[in-house]
DNA sequence: CAATCATGGACATGCCATATCCGGATCGGG
DNA sequence: CCCGATCCGGATATGGCATGTCCATGATTG
């Protein structure tokens, strides 16, 4: 029961694109070099990104990806479930209907009880990630970072972007 | 990202292991029967239990399974953490550290900001499972199920019950 | 026209969930 | 006191999926 590694990488990226002047493009190639991750593997996760409406991109030299949306109306909701998919963690097999003791007929009017409580934990799990923002990420970030490498990275960023 | 099936199938062998008298047991024989479940790899998910005190075996013939504690005093989450293991479902692997505006010796006194949001979520998440107790689910259960089959499986397991 | 980029498909690899099987230890009933 | 049933743990298969690489294609910029 592990999430996948890009969609940490996918987060990360969005961290930085968030402190992308409006307008400006930056690749997959330079966003890789600043993780330290393969960029081939990484353009899968951005892709997703990029079909679920969070980034917008263009092709060509100078091309790349840009936020699609101002920081504060993105959730890390969005961010995860472009990555991970929107499926529950529990898989309800319908067990129940295995029991020899149902008549071969009977038909449940109600989801099993069990996955309903699974279910519920993961509504809560959702909500959690809903009620943060990447504007409350990038105001996190600038709280617990030094300015020298907050001016430094975006010094980085603004040398790269198209 | 999915819990697996043993998950499903502890839940449910614990919901027939709460309608169970005090002091009689269950074998995992009658247990993958009764959920049409292999009995050898739910036997598995059992010993999780019995490792983690949910459940109390004895061995021999009219040996198996009963609850170690009263319905009421076993969670969700004591289930699913028995059988899924207590890892939180997002593992940071510090990929700040690769940034390379950062100086080779910075040392960061917090944990990455992505990382404590997602870990908030995952808190919530455990939060409400342990706020259901196998007393909880078999009272919904009682609700749900047409009085004819809850007659009928209660009778079924006192059948097989040493 | 040449270089750069995103996209998508094909492919390889390794790990883990999902089983299955067996031997050992323990206990109840005849 | 023996026989069979049971839990337990280890060894072993297998399939799917996460991870990662490579390449062809089309689009865009300079």
């Amino acid at each position: 029961m592990n999430l996948k590694n890009q969609v940490e990488w996918a987060l990360h990226c969005c961290a930085v694109l968030s402190n992308l002047p409006e307008g400006r493009y930056l690749s997959a190639r330079s966003l890789s070099e600043f993780h330290g991750v393969p960029k081939e593997y990484l353009g899968k996760a951005l892709q997703g990104l990029s079909k679920a409406g969070i980034v917008h991109t263009t092709l060509g030299p100078s091309g790349g990806y840009r936020l699609a949306l101002p920081a504060g109306e993105i959730t890390f909701l969005n961010v995860v479930e472009a990555v991970e998919g929107r499926k529950s963690t529990f898989q309800c097999s319908e067990i129940r209907a295995n029991n020899p003791c149902r008549p071969g007929d009977f038909c449940d009017d109600k989801p099993c009880a069990i996955a309903r409580v699974m279910w519920k934990a993961d509504e809560a799990w959702r909500q959690t990630l809903a009620a943060v923002s990447l504007a409350d990420l990038q105001q996190t970030l600038q709280q617990d970072l030094p300015a020298e490498i907050l001016r430094r990275s975006t010094e980085w960023l603004l040398d790269r972007a198209g």
